[in-house]
DNA sequence: TTTTAGCACTCGCCACAAAAGAGTGCTAAA
DNA sequence: TTTAGCACTCTTTTGTGGCGAGTGCTAAAA
């Protein structure tokens, strides 16, 4: 197929699925000739239309209704029609500012990263927390609670604090555990987290740390408490926001889709996704290969700290998003985490 | 009026609420006769319903639809009709098993429980996670990230686990910290939050305490880490469950009672509520004060640990609600909650 | 006195039909 | 190549009548 779209009808595409996005009816031949400048008439217009949908860029719901874009349609649309305008600096700084309330605390951040796309995007945030391996060693702490037990805290770079209560086998003394915690800071202070755990294994293995009951204990401990958690957290907010688009106005369909939100895994792949691309992803429908998810699509961004990739955040709406609007916010909003990760804990 | 209602009355007004909680539809003087064990012909039946009616504990939505119950009815039921029987043992097995994988942490212990509430009674978990407040102190310890930034790690008697970020205006070293760290678990180790921060506010007024630099740091130090958050946090799961109500099949309605759940101070008020009361609450309709919540009910509970009530958890769906079955659920996992607070951390 | 059967009445719900409206594809003219 | 005209299709809306469920009232039965 010559998929080589002619300038005219990419306009009218163009044109077809903003109209769509802001309208959420089918759209008409007459409509179009009506709003935009489009300077043909509407049986001109309805031939090209004829010819998109031949080639699988929009549909028509029935003989009678006007067209809708398909999947194909809003990657096209996506891939070399949209034109993304940089955020006026108004709206930079109206987000900017919601974090200026928050401490420095990396969840709290995140949790109001995720608050903020959606409230600016009026759709639903979501922001994936960093996997422990994507980050850096910094601190590890262990706090003997009572004989048996011992709080493991432990600090990453970028500044996420993760708990972990390890039972020991033997009854380790205060002055044991600040032991550990020093050789295990001045040790791998800066290493990731697999550079960190290929430490402890390989160490572990060799005899001759087996004869060194400290760095035995010490080794048992930290990889109690660096376990990964099998799957990545992930915060997730305005789901009501699902509830005013028409196009899930049928509630089955609308609770599938929640309920595949409060599962939280699925979620956390299509994040996952994104985490090695630079810049905006977007992931349209069937694309999420996920069938609850097939009629939702995600405009998503990877976040960074000091060194390398930590995350993913992004928004989750209907196929049918504006996202010449939403793709800058995101975009935005991962710059911003970025900048404040890299910042704020010197 | 005489509100003493007779014998009669009471049995019909169960039948009628029990039989609406089980199929959401305005119930008849025939479906009734049909069902239940009652041996009166419809026509007495109208007769009774008809005073019912009158004295508030029934509604008819229009002329030709049978009767449904009002706050006042489910009020009735809850307080005087309803005969709660305790769970079988299979399901609280059941219920206790969902908590044999996780670990010994208390977040994960509490995002079970809501969880478990959600899924064994069919509607909506909440849990409120304990206020700093309603805890006792057992440590706390201070570890230096940056020349400026100290990450406060507080870890309640009940196990719960608390960062906190605090800017110092000096530079500390590691020494000072471990020397706050010990004063700070000698001293206050046992005592309530309350306590404690009243302990810090007047040494900290007493002149003495401010010629001692340590004491001063650590003062200082603490008061900023055991700030109260201004409101509790809460866990809820599996709003989805409310999608499945057909009273809410109005999506207006849906979605602002989904927003009330998103911002959660609402909530927080309304377990609130349950902390200084034993046994099993329940909060109908208008009671919640709450015009987004006017359409559901609560059913809550206290749950503690060692040392006196620490938070509340429960159930929030329709007023429709099978209150018979829930409660026992919410009143065996606030039982088995303060079990496991009491016994894990030991 | 209490309960019940009978009956007229009300009202929502549903199915069906007709009309209206929106949009299309095709054809022929500009 | 574009456009006006037109017949056609299919959804949506509106209206109507009948059905069913349920009620309240009254008079008879227990």
């Amino acid at each position: 197929m010559a998929d080589t779209l002619t300038d005219r009808s990419q306009k009218i595409l163009e044109a077809i699925i903003e109209e769509y996005i802001a309208t959420a009816q089918p759209v008409g031949s007459k409509a179009l000739t009506r709003n935009q400048g489009i300077k043909l008439s509407p049986a001109s217009v309805r031939s090209v239309m004829a010819e998109l949908e031949e080639l699988g860029y929009l549909a028509s719901p029935h003989t009678s209704a006007g067209r809708v874009p398909t999947e194909k349609g809003y990657r096209f649309y996506v891939d070399t029609l949209l034109h993304i305008s940089d955020l006026d600096s108004e709206q930079k700084d109206q987000i900017e500012t919601q974090y200026q309330h928050h401490g420095l605390h990396m969840a709290d951040m995140l949790r109001e990263a995720s608050r903020t796309l959606s409230s600016f995007s009026h759709y639903t945030g979501l922001v994936m927390v960093p996997r422990l391996r994507a980050t850096i060693f910094r601190h590890i702490e262990f706090i003997k609670l009572s004989p048996r037990l011992v709080l493991a805290v432990f600090v990453t770079q970028s500044g996420l604090v993760q708990n972990k209560l390890v039972e020991t086998d033997e009854d380790l003394t205060p002055r044991d555990l600040e032991q550990i915690t020093n050789y295990l800071n001045q040790t791998m202070t800066g290493l990731s987290i697999q550079e960190v755990r290929a430490r402890v294994v390989t160490e572990m293995a060799q005899e001759k740390a087996l004869y060194d009951h400290l760095l035995r204990r010490a080794f048992t401990l930290s990889s109690a408490a660096l376990i990964d958690e099998v799957s990545g957290d992930i915060i997730i907010e305005g789901t009501s926001h699902f509830l005013e688009q028409p196009e899930f106005s049928d509630l089955k369909c609308m609770k599938r889709i929640v309920q595949t939100f409060e599962q939280k895994s699925i979620l956390v792949d299509l994040l996952d996704r994104g985490l090695e691309s630079e810049g905006v992803q977007v992931i349209i429908g069937s694309e999420t290969e996920c069938n609850e998810l097939s009629d939702c699509s995600l405009i998503t961004a990877a976040y960074s700290g000091k060194r390398g990739t930590l995350g993913t955040l992004g928004v989750i709406g209907p196929n049918r998003m504006p996202y010449s609007t939403i793709i800058p916010i995101v975009d935005y909003t991962a710059n911003l985490i970025s900048r404040l990760l890299d910042t704020d804990n010197d």
